[in-house]
DNA sequence: AAATTACTCAACCGCTTGTAT
DNA sequence: GATACAAGCGGTTGAGTAATT
């Protein structure tokens, strides 16, 4: 034998590149059947024109039932910057922590959002030492330390002037009535109001107009979404908002563009609702037969790959032959 | 509207580790 | 223990897309 390392494959005569729905479904039929005890010789015995690596890759990283799909949590960003804290980049260790989630979905929002993450993390403490208390970068630092809330955001298409026309108005009626103070004029984005993300209730009070009466628990649930939400309706129909703004220098601020949709106490909250996408593959009831549920993750992988659509557009292509034969 | 820039993430590459012989 | 091979792992790339100019 020659010397280094035999290649894995003839690079030459396998295929590379993105998958096709067709080699998906051909590697997920296989592994279904016969499961995956070979990765080198699967390729050929599956049919598919690729180096087992490849497969391999694919099905850890994409086609595997259990893999959790969508925006990540908070929580889970939380473990991913602890554990790397800790071990550093050990990705695969990293991801045995986090049900669902692949090393290499994990590296990747690492690289893209994480790092950054800590990086202003560490630029606003040093801001706050030295007296600036960062505020110049604020609203980057609100995008990076909440990207969920942040592609929430911006995957529930708010658009609706008209439904965020109330709350601008709020804050603008707010603004005119009492002595808060736009910080963000500090920066170059003097649509944004300030509030403090994760304080109590009554400390957003008393960041908008220091009501002191309205008292509760950290904002941790949709109920004091509501609540607050409660306070927004009070403060709509008060018209003597006269109070200071006292918590605007909060290491910690979400800031809240005019404009959003009044759907914002979910904002606030974290937006449990859109770290589940509807169709994602969601942790199973555990009651449920194996075979419903690998029904559920065909039909769910039939919908994530258009074929549902394929076969029903190919049927309606049948009845069209058919019709036009008889 | 077009061009440019920034961002995301699936996939690849090559090295390391584990295991069978 | 040495060797070969397969799987696992982490770094990197590049195509596609979104945002900005």
């Amino acid at each position: 034998m020659g010397k280094g390392r035999a290649p894995c494959c003839d690079k030459t005569k396998v295929k590379r590149g993105p998958w096709s729905y067709d080699e998906d479904l051909k590697l997920i039929s296989f592994i279904n059947k016969y499961g995956h005890e070979n990765w080198r010789s699967l390729p050929q015995q599956a049919g598919l024109m690729r180096c087992g690596k490849s497969c391999r890759l694919r099905w850890i990283n994409y086609l595997r039932p259990d893999v959790k799909r969508g925006n990540f949590s908070v929580e889970e960003e939380e473990t991913i910057i602890k554990l790397h804290q800790s071990i550093g980049s050990k990705w695969s260790k990293i991801a045995s922590k986090l049900p669902g989630r692949t090393d290499n979905e994990i590296k990747n929002v690492w690289h893209t959002h994480l790092k950054k993450k800590m990086s202003s993390r560490t630029n606003l403490n040093a801001d706050d030492e030295t007296g600036t208390k960062g505020s110049l970068n604020r609203e980057k630092t609100f995008q990076e330390s909440s990207p969920n809330a942040s592609m929430s955001f911006a995957g529930s298409k708010i658009s609706s002037k008209e439904d965020g026309a109330q709350i601008g108005e709020m804050f603008e009626y707010i603004e005119g009535h009492s002595e808060v103070t736009r910080t963000s004029e500090e920066i170059d984005k003097p649509e944004l109001l300030e509030i403090p993300f994760g304080v109590d209730p009554d400390h957003i009070w008393s960041f908008i107009n220091g009501y002191d009466s309205f008292g509760g628990s950290k904002i941790s649930s949709k109920e004091d979404g509501a609540q607050i939400g409660d306070m927004f309706e009070y403060l709509e129909g008060h018209s003597e908002v006269k109070r200071t703004l006292k918590e605007v220098d909060k290491p910690e601020l979400l800031e809240i563009p005019f404009g959003v949709d009044p759907d914002i106490w979910h904002f606030i909250n974290g937006y449990d609702s859109f770290q589940q996408p509807e169709n994602s593959l969601a942790p199973r009831d555990h009651q449920d037969s194996q075979e419903d549920e690998v029904d559920k993750w065909f039909k769910y992988l039939e919908t994530e790959l258009g074929l549902e659509e394929n076969d029903s557009q190919q049927q309606q292509q049948n009845d069209t032959n058919k019709e036009s034969s008889d």
